[in-house]
DNA sequence: TTAAGTGCAAATATTTTGCTGTCAC
DNA sequence: GTGACAGCAAAATATTTGCACTTAA
């Protein structure tokens, strides 16, 4: 009887196990953060976490790991609007890809799931005859709270635009 | 009589006498470079060539320009999947929004305007009542000479993806 | 005149690499 | 046993900043 596709813990393991890649502790470690992460980390907040589980890890084995990961279409990697510096932002994959949006005012991190996304998607496929592994749709703007409390009041001082 | 709204040269330059930003002769040259590039350049290449028009024009003024390009929306910054390092590129915002696709295979970079990505943002604006001030679409995959290439031969060595 | 802009050098931030030792299989 | 993986330190890459001087408006 077949698992559910989603949300599985140990996932990420078990592709690393079916694909015949060496498992050590420390990649144990980076792969149930990224397995329990809520969202978005980037690679200082992998490497904090992962050392909680194994304090052996090192910077070098995260960016490693996620190298790996990125390469076998496991985790997607983000900017997010570059909000707070220029580094990268890590999820899961799980199930249909989905658009991020960022608050350029609250720095707020919104999601949205969209057909005509998927649509978009195999219309390019299609017309560009495009065959398409990895897909990124960041878009930067302002929030529903942020634009009413903007249109009302130049009170709460906004952070700025970058 | 109205000149042509598109690919006027000098139209960056407008908009920086039209909102009262101060023009230099440095900041003369990066705009000049940035309304004459066919595509894509990182900051590195705006540099060089910025440079060609006005030798004394330094690092850390291009990226100050840049900077000051993007807050206000002139021009876009763009990844392009990272196939080379970790740097941006850019690009001058002429009309409308296109994807950027890039093979991972070859390197090739193609640009699609697709009415289905403006519907998309007009969907995301309501749905989410977000207001889109930026957005970027990056796709990676294979291209179409790649894809034939890559099923019937092992024999050119593929870059590889990363 | 003077606020804004600049070059320069140094700092910061992020990611990668070389090397040598270790461990999973 | 051995090839893949690890830590560590140092390098490479990309971008930003502090400061004193210059310049556009």
């Amino acid at each position: 009887m077949p698992l559910p596709q989603t949300e599985m813990p140990g996932r990420l393991q078990a592709h690393f196990a079916e694909r015949g890649i060496r498992m050590t502790s420390q990649r144990r470690a980076i792969l149930r953060v990224m397995e329990t992460a809520s969202k978005h980390l980037d690679a200082a907040q992998i490497l904090r976490k992962a050392q909680r589980l194994d304090s052996s890890v090192d910077r070098s084995t995260v960016y490693r790991t996620l190298r790996l990961l990125k390469r076998h279409g496991l985790i997607d990697e983000l900017d997010l609007m570059h909000l707070n510096g220029e580094g990268h932002y890590y999820e899961r994959r799980i199930g249909s890809d989905h658009i991020h949006m960022a608050c350029l005012r609250c720095g707020k991190i919104s999601e949205f799931v969209s057909a005509s996304f998927e649509r978009l998607k195999d219309q390019v496929e299609k017309d560009c005859r495009f065959h398409i592994l990895v897909s990124r749709l960041e878009i930067g703007g302002y929030c529903a709270a942020c634009r009413a409390s903007q249109s009302q009041s130049a009170a709460s001082p906004p952070a700025p635009p970058r």
